[in-house]
DNA sequence: CTTTTTGGTAAGTCATTGCTTACCGTAAGC
DNA sequence: GCTTACGGTAAGCAATGACTTACCAAAAAG
């Protein structure tokens, strides 16, 4: 389900290009905390806002923990945006039709 | 081009709901306000918030502001989901391929 | 011209967020 | 065993954000 919660993990421009990074490759928090200005615990909390969205998932290999993007939830965001497009479209087909609307009395 | 602002426009419940309804039909401020719980003035703090990041736009008509949904940003989104979304594709076939990723040594 | 409707904006408040440093737990290497 | 690498979490702080009430400007109605 894509809901506000999920578009605000997106919000931040750290965590857009971490999502970004990790939709080319799985990186550990370290290796992906190198490409960035910002503390490594910084990357940490990013990284659990991406994870209770449920945008990325983890996998531990020895001490290292490797992320990864969740492309469940990448698909349910591109579904949901269809449906504001579809919902948009059916809306301006109307409006070229019939010019009363809900807000023109 | 879409950023992570873009991003941050649909990341508050009030303004993703906005953008739903006028998905549907372009709406007046007054006509959206009534359908929330919150006061009409914060309803035109998040037009302003959705008008900047270029998801709505609006024509005057009479004392009313009609507020629409801008359909190219909406196309921007999802094309840019679409780039995250193919990214990720090809990340997990290599990874099907080689085992070895930046974060494999 | 005066009144009403509509809605943008300013000022102030309270909660949330993004960052830092400091600390602690766990797995691998010696 | 002890040490090192890796990374999650707590505490604290400054900045941002979402709301409120109060005010003001512009178009329509009388």
């Amino acid at each position: 389900m894509t809901n506000a919660s999920t578009f605000a993990a997106l919000a931040d421009k750290h965590r857009l290009e971490i999502i970004q990074r990790l939709a080319h490759t799985p990186l550990s928090v370290g290796t992906l905390a190198s490409h960035f200005s910002i503390s490594r615990p910084a990357i940490s909390q990013h990284l659990k806002v991406l994870s209770d969205a449920g945008l990325v998932d983890v996998r531990q290999v020895g001490t290292r923990r490797i992320y990864a993007i969740n492309r469940h939830t990448i698909a349910d965001m591109r579904a949901h945006l269809d449906g504001l497009w579809n919902d948009a479209l059916a809306a301006y087909a109307d409006a070229a039709q019939t010019l009363s609307e809900q807000d023109t009395p």
